[in-house]
RNA sequence: GUCCCCAUCGUCUAGCCAGGUCCAGGACACCGGCCUUUCACGCCGGCGACAGGGGUUCAAAUCCCCUUGGGGACGCCA
């Protein structure tokens, strides 16, 4: 068998958004898991709407899931001649004619057409003209108007349309650009595609598609249609359901393989397994397993992935990570294993990056500060001499590890007739400012004996005079 | 309006193609419990679905038809 070629063909106008980065994923992996080559292309024939701007966006976001490609990306915008070579051949063969309707006429076709209850299709008043250029006219596709066009979606399975149902394409615009269908099967057919994988919502243009194969004698790709995503509301998933754009993903502080899980198995499944490594992606994606219904984002799921994947990362990675939200807020140190090893206990708490940033604070902030009804609650007059028999015993302590501190409460808890708990929580606030943290014992060993009895000296002294 | 596609727990899905082992399995979320110095993590348990109606068959979530519901497409956008 032939080395197979899959393909990725955003347009770019805006960034790269969420139901793009699946359907650029199903054709890596399917590339990948093949054996075959992927390729990215930049649609951009639309002068007006696109921007370098968005194909770069484009191109970081493939980059930051780790979705790489063999050959360009190609761009459209470069290619125009060979598609006006393909589109004179057609003319020449008689597959295409050209077109003098103006927009205004075509409009009053289609609603004409929508009154009388059929399709607002092009009516076919030029074919037989046998016009000329003019400024303005277009270059149409002469389609058969009886019979059907038929394929076997790899994904949907046979879909059949009437040839009947389709008018005559467009093919080269009155600017002297090709259309999409034109440009995309003619890049398709030069660039060798063996398979086209794309969105649910190409399923009508296909046919077009394939005729126009046809015309030009190439052979025709495998086609396969994945659903769409949708939002909440079971709706297209757009702006209003929340973050459509990869980066921004990134910036809400998910990890690349966690959206990489989340996307992959929103439409496929392997049974009942729910994590994947990239490795076991590429081992084991199929188009096979590819649903045909639509799914709605779930941002829930993502989450729980996400917080999978941070527990599982490395602390170092995390930090390296975490470390710049926390510069953003003069949050530094000078020791980059300090803030992995603070990091590392607070990885299977956090949800995000930028959640884990945000409890990383207490251990980088110079000077804590409590939340109002954590210190009203518990750092109350009465335990002041236990924080300062505390700070004392702390300051005799040869090593300040997590069994030692453990050992000074055991102490402090008989000396003073208290429970753990009611020692911890004055102390854990002391520290942190807040009621909840990682483990006492742990975050005090990785504090260091300075800068917790720094803090407890703060909090004796908001104790001893709490209206201050 | 016309055409195309889709239909299992709230959500993602397994099962469907090769009907019986499915009074339907897993995961997220939710609820309860355990663990516990707090919060998480983890572990255990619970709630919860074959859209409806006809067929075919000894037997249907699985095959066929209809209905309903949802989505998509009908551009000189891609």
């Amino acid at each position: 068998m032939t080395e197979i070629r899959t393909r990725f063909a955003p347009s770019p106008t805006g960034y790269l958004h969420i139901g793009g980065a699946r359907t650029a994923l199903f054709n890596w992996l399917l590339a990948r898991n093949l054996g075959g080559r992927f390729i990215l292309r930049i649609e951009d024939t639309d002068a007006q709407r696109s921007t370098d701007e968005s194909t770069r966006a484009i191109l970081e976001s493939m980059e930051w899931l780790g979705l790489d490609w063999d050959e360009g990306p190609f761009f459209q915008s470069r290619r125009n001649d060979l598609y006006l070579e393909y589109i004179h051949k057609m003319v020449d063969s008689g597959r295409a004619y050209w077109c003098h309707c103006t927009p205004e006429e075509l409009t009053a076709q289609r609603e004409k057409a929508l009154k009388e209850g059929g399709k607002p299709k092009y009516d076919g008043r030029c074919r037989e003209k046998g016009l000329g250029p003019a400024p303005g006219a277009v270059i149409r596709f002469k389609g058969p108007e009886t019979g059907t066009t038929h394929w076997d979606d790899l994904i949907k399975g046979p879909v059949a349309f009437d040839n009947g149902e389709l008018d005559d394409l467009v093919i080269l615009k009155s600017d002297g650009q090709p259309t999409y269908n034109m440009a995309v099967v003619v890049d398709d057919v030069t660039m060798g595609m063996t398979h086209v994988i794309r969105g649910d919502d190409h399923v009508n243009n296909t046919p077009r598609q394939i005729l126009l194969y046809e015309a030009l004698g190439a052979p025709v790709p495998k086609f396969g249609h994945v659903p769409m995503i949708l939002g909440g509301d079971k709706k297209r998933l757009s702006k209003r359901h929340g973050a459509m754009s990869v980066m921004a993903y990134h910036e809400m502080g998910f990890l690349p393989e966690a959206l990489v899980n989340y996307l992959v198995r929103l439409g496929w499944s392997c049974g009942d397994q729910e994590i994947f490594t990239r490795e076991e992606l590429v081992e084991k994606f199929s188009l096979d397993n590819v649903g045909r219904s639509a799914g709605v984002f779930d941002q829930e799921k993502l989450l729980w992935l996400n917080a999978h994947y941070i527990k599982e990362s490395s602390p170092e990675r995390i930090a390296a990570l975490a470390a710049p939200l926390l510069r953003a807020k003069g949050l530094e140190d000078d020791d980059p294993a300090y803030l992995a090893k603070a990091v590392e206990t607070l990885q299977p708490r956090a949800k995000t990056i930028v959640e884990l940033a945000e409890q990383a604070e207490f251990f980088l902030t110079p000077e804590i500060e409590y939340d109002p009804k954590a210190a009203q609650k518990f750092l109350t007059p009465d335990m002041a001499p236990v924080v300062t028999d505390l700070a004392d015993m702390l300051k005799q302590l040869e090593a300040f590890s997590h069994e030692t501190l453990e050992k000074v409460f055991v102490d402090l808890m008989e000396k003073h007739e208290l429970k753990l708990g009611k020692i911890a929580q004055p102390v854990r606030v002391a520290l942190t400012g807040r009621t909840a943290s990682p483990g006492l014992f742990e975050i005090m060993e990785i504090l260091g004996r300075g800068r917790v009895l720094s803090r407890l000296d703060k909090a004796l002294v908001f104790m001893n005079n709490p209206a201050a």
